[in-house]
DNA sequence: CGTCAACTGTACCGGCGGTGCAGTAACGCC
DNA sequence: GGCGTTACTGCACCGCCGGTACAGTTGACG
């Protein structure tokens, strides 16, 4: 029973988000019709408004989605990385470095921000997914300001900086990586950029040298 | 007289092209309706396909003038440091600090980038609009590059590092810094996270204590 | 056997992108 | 002073799409 009743109905709502993301992302949210989604689908036009009451409602189930697995991967990458060192500094920088991988080993590159797609439409939707979208980016800043504030008190900054502005250069490069990859049609400028920055946040805390310095 | 004749057509055409951009910025090209253009401008539908014979031919024309005027801005920004330093880091350093001054300087924040924009609309437009945009970003990547090569020669770097990869960054850092700026209704992010993009430069070629090393 | 979730089918509305075409006011040129 | 060009207006029309309304169906569960 729990296998059908959750399953099936499940897969149809996440078929309909899949379709709906593909396409989002690449036509926009004005440019995704509703038909085509029931014809991707394989449903009638009464069964998508039965999971979603309106588009707008379709928006914010993508955006809670997205946001979701995303958070997922970035909790999933930091868990191996304190696993693989105790170092505050070392296990951002090999989540950094994990993070590059996976997306230099997505065959098609990175399919697109549904923050930044929303970002760019942002008129479109109610309050409530401009701040679910806003509240998802600041907690990216708190994970990772937290993590630099536990590296800085190692070792201190060799410049005078903003560890939350640095915080916030994560998804600043990134979402500026995946509009990189796309314009460029490179998959591989998103893991490029996340390298450099992951370059910035050594030559911030450790000596160009090699080692990090210790206090 | 020349003064009507001459400003008169072009303010209609460039009238549509303003409202079209702020409302493809913040509501995405679908979003977009001809019929608000044509009202928030005061001309007729006919009046609106006199100029531009469909919405494809629209997004162009959008792309096109902005990527003009982001040029002659990169193109300015880089004459009046040339002026105020022949040093190449240096000058590169007053350029990147001028740009963020600049988009510090704007009440509402950076308005968005149409190219940005555009990559989120990809399958939208034909095959030369995507190729104009990736043009655009590879010119600023080249523009760029250009002044790294040179600063390279002159102050090796610290780090092993891709040129080519660090002119990206710009783009990267400006359309993300975009894209957190409208996310977290805080017009200042662009301008700081260009600022990191500035400290990175620095990190690279000088040393962190003050002078940058001659060769 | 009844209930409920997860749909289908049908009919309809209004907005919008886009086409086609006829008309026109103002100007620039010979 | 007529002639073409530029920059439009006005109108009629098409088909797609988002959205509403509502009645009916199917299959699993209890």
């Amino acid at each position: 029973m729990s296998a059908t009743t959750i399953d099936k109905p499940l897969a149809t709502r996440d078929q309909i988000l899949n379709a709906a993301e593909e396409s989002v992302l690449s036509k926009g949210f004005g440019g995704t019709s509703i038909e085509e989604l029931i014809a991707a689908v394989g449903i009638s036009k009464s069964g998508f408004f039965y999971h979603f009451k309106d588009k707008n409602e379709l928006a914010k189930a993508l955006l809670v989605r997205y946001v979701a697995t995303d958070t997922q991967l970035l909790e999933s990458v930091f868990a191996r990385a304190d696993e693989l060192s105790e170092d505050p500094l070392h296990s951002l920088l090999i989540a950094l470095k994990m993070l590059s991988e996976i997306f230099a080993d997505l065959p098609n590159g990175h399919p697109g921000c549904v923050i930044a797609s929303v970002c760019y439409h942002e008129r479109l939707f109610s309050r409530d997914v401009l701040e679910f979208s806003e509240n998802a980016v600041l907690d990216w800043r708190r994970r990772f300001h937290e993590r630099l504030e536990r590296i800085a008190e190692k070792y201190p900054p060799r410049i005078d900086i903003s560890l939350s502005d640095l915080a916030d250069m994560v998804s600043c490069v990134g979402d500026g990586g995946i509009i990189l990859s796309r314009v460029t049609r490179n998959p591989q400028a998103l893991p490029t950029q996340l390298n450099l920055y992951r370059d910035f946040i050594r030559l911030v805390f450790m000596e160009p040298g090699g080692e990090a310095r210790r206090t």
